[in-house]
DNA sequence: GATTGTTGTGAAGCCTCAGT
DNA sequence: ACTGAGGCTTCACAACAATC
């Protein structure tokens, strides 16, 4: 079987026409070259090099055998140079673990002007946790604090939910929390899970009790569940970030009833003292500062 | 730990060429 | 024609990794 570095010395014998000065360039002896040479030669079953005077000349199936060889071993080396250059310590990757809004609407466009390589993991909580644990990402963003020995949470940041409705959508002026829940009870949902993450909760912190709604449909990405509410599909409740500071056909319903839901950064204890940890976390605090301001 | 296979090195011998 | 230099091939051996 034709091993691929004797492809690599009869290149370099090729182009220096000298197994000698061939050898010098791959950092090998003329020895160790001309047994390449021999044995690419045997297995091509023909000479590839003339041995004329001093020198080595490619005959017709040498000739044949470079301009086929050639663009293929150059175009990997080329390949293997390029991974190496994105392996520096410099270009570290840091692997994340986060939703997707978040990743969308806050991350990215702090990502885009730092000099820090990332992969992002989408999930929920349970899978982020998960993630974590099984050292697939170094940081995630997560709602929850699940405590797990060798996991350490920092707080991040508050974020609120409230009620969303399309925009043409009429919205009655109820006084009481009886009749606002017996109003929101009649809606048509549109929830993030089929066990009514956020929905439940506010109806909990509201009307101390189970919400009895059945969603219409079940979207697993805020920013679809946002496009069906302005859509006319239900109403649904979304952080505010989402909407707030964009042009969309929504409302918000009774603005008293909100819900708050805090966001931490979790890592592994081992990492606390990692550079790229503390620049990523530095990273996604400043974004914090800009929401705020 | 012993055996086996692979790969590279150093040494020796051979060939060719240029200078005398 | 002789001789020294440069280059190639062959052979023996060492180092290393894989396998049992």
């Amino acid at each position: 079987m034709v091993d691929f570095e004797w492809y690599r010395s009869f290149i370099a014998i090729y182009k220096h026409h000298s197994v000698s000065e061939a050898a010098k360039t791959r950092m090998m002896t003329q020895p160790a070259m001309s047994q390449h040479l021999a044995a690419l030669e045997a297995e091509v079953g023909e000479a590839l090099f003339a041995r004329v005077s001093r020198r080595l000349v490619a005959t017709e199936r040498g000739k044949e055998l470079y301009s086929r060889l050639a663009p293929l071993v150059e175009s990997l080396e080329e390949a293997t140079a390029g991974l190496k250059s994105t392996s520096l310590p410099n270009n570290k990757v840091f692997r994340i673990g986060l939703s997707l809004e978040y990743f969308q609407e806050r991350l990215l466009p702090k990502l885009t002007d730092s000099g820090i390589c990332s992969v992002s993991y989408f999930g929920t909580a349970d899978q982020l946790i998960e993630l974590l644990k099984e050292d697939q990402v170094e940081l995630i963003i997560t709602p929850k604090k699940f405590a797990v020995p060798g996991i350490e949470y920092e707080w991040l940041m508050e974020e609120t939910f409230s009620i969303i409705a399309p925009a043409a959508a009429a919205i009655p002026v109820l006084h009481t929390l009886k009749e606002k829940e017996e109003w929101l009870s009649q809606q048509k949902w549109i929830s993030y899970g089929l066990e009514l993450p956020m929905i439940r909760r506010l109806w909990r912190e509201h009307f101390k009790r189970r919400p009895l709604i059945k969603p219409k449909h079940v979207i697993p990405n805020m920013h679809a569940v946002i496009k069906a509410v302005e859509a006319g599909a239900g109403i649904s409740v979304a952080p505010t970030y989402l909407f707030e500071n964009s042009n969309t056909n929504l409302q918000t319903c009774f603005d008293s009833l909100t819900v708050n839901n805090e966001l931490f950064i979790g890592y592994k204890s081992k990492h606390k003292h990692v550079p790229e940890l503390q620049e990523i976390i530095s990273i996604i605090r400043d974004e914090k500062v800009v929401i705020l301001s």
